[in-house]
DNA sequence: AGGCTATGTCACCACTCGGTGATATACACC
DNA sequence: GGTGTATATCACCGAGTGGTGACATAGCCT
């Protein structure tokens, strides 16, 4: 027989309820009725346990993972590879793994919009990802290459944000994978050439 | 003696407020009543002129410039310049042109968040002023060079639309003018080499 | 002047929102 | 079994939302 109240329990399926809600209509849903509606719960609850809608997205910022598998992304990159297969895994990595997860996506878009502490706990753990991006390539960040690979990051994050309402930029539908290989090979290609160009005319 | 009736006066009075409303409060404040508000008009006069909040928005989206002077960038583009300086050029005048207009840039934060007569308009918009860059660099659309610029574009518009609430990506703040400088220099230099790179290896 | 219509004002509806107080009840402890 | 407390439910509040009907009146036409 299990516990009719328990209090870790609604705790859980309040998050639960939080994270669904978002997942599946968007940020701009979110409140504290409509969270308390899709866990199954009483509203006071949310208040009893994280005592405002402020606090229900802070625990969920710290409670959950936000950016699923960012984390061990750059734990396996070839760092005796060549600098621009270094840089190009880091950018591809990094779309591939913004594609997978709808919730970080739309966390990702909520951040574009408003600032609350569920966006901003957000935006620092992906801070903390690029950081460690940095370290692992072992260049100083304000390097011509760590801008570069920024813009490019961005570019995709843009494209996989755009193809969500499938309203695709220039035709580009990031979603099929075809279109993805294709951007991809010339993501590749690009930075090939600009490390290729920068041995050429710098060479202290 | 100036009219107090005016049924013209009246419908601008209630597309300038909306325009004032999107630009100072963001996308997420619109509503009848508050457009109604900022407007100084009751509300109903908006469903007497445009039978519902959608159909103000299309309005809007008609009768104003959405992407403020989008469509004379490419006018004066050097035709016979290199490749690679056009589509720098090209870049750099879209994203120029998206940072000094607020009301686009919370135009396009809007429509990666939802669908609404506004924001299907607008995109058709940019699609065309898209359509018009291809035409003027007369490259086949599915060529690796447009691909790329579009990537880089999308990046600095994404730049642009973090920059907005102080959020920065890897400290890249897109509004100061020395950064955006460095940022076009390195596009700029990057367009050469990828160009470069390819006449080098395709000959035919 | 008289009347008609376009224009504008006001009051109201049902609903949802964030938030709170009072009350019921399941469970643990004695 | 009795009691206390943590847990959950219910009813309610004021404010705001999108939307509508009833009414007032300015301005034009005859």
């Amino acid at each position: 027989m299990t516990k009719h109240r328990d209090s870790e329990k609604t705790r859980e399926k309040i998050l639960a309820g939080l994270e669904r809600l978002i997942t599946r209509e968007g940020f701009t849903g979110v409140g504290v009725n409509a969270v308390a509606r899709e866990a199954g719960v009483d509203k006071v609850l949310i208040y009893r346990y994280f005592g405002s809608m402020g606090g229900l997205l802070e625990a969920f910022a710290n409670e959950k993972k936000l950016c699923p598998r960012m984390e061990d992304i750059f734990d396996n990159l070839p760092v005796d590879a060549p600098h621009y297969e270094i840089a190009t895994r880091i950018i591809l990595d990094h779309s591939r793994a913004l594609l997978k997860s709808p919730l970080a996506q739309e966390l990702v878009c909520w951040k574009l919009t408003e600032q609350n502490p569920l966006t901003t706990a957000f935006g620092k753990s992906m801070e903390k990802n690029e950081m460690k991006a940095l370290a692992e390539m072992g260049i100083v960040p304000d390097d011509a290459a760590v801008t570069l690979v920024t813009v490019l990051i961005c570019g995709l994050q843009y494209l996989i944000l755009r193809g969500r309402n499938n309203n695709p930029m220039m035709n580009i539908d990031y979603s099929k994978p075809e279109t993805r290989e294709n951007v991809e090979r010339i993501i590749s290609s690009v930075m090939k050439a600009f490390f290729e160009s920068r041995e050429g005319d710098s060479e202290k």
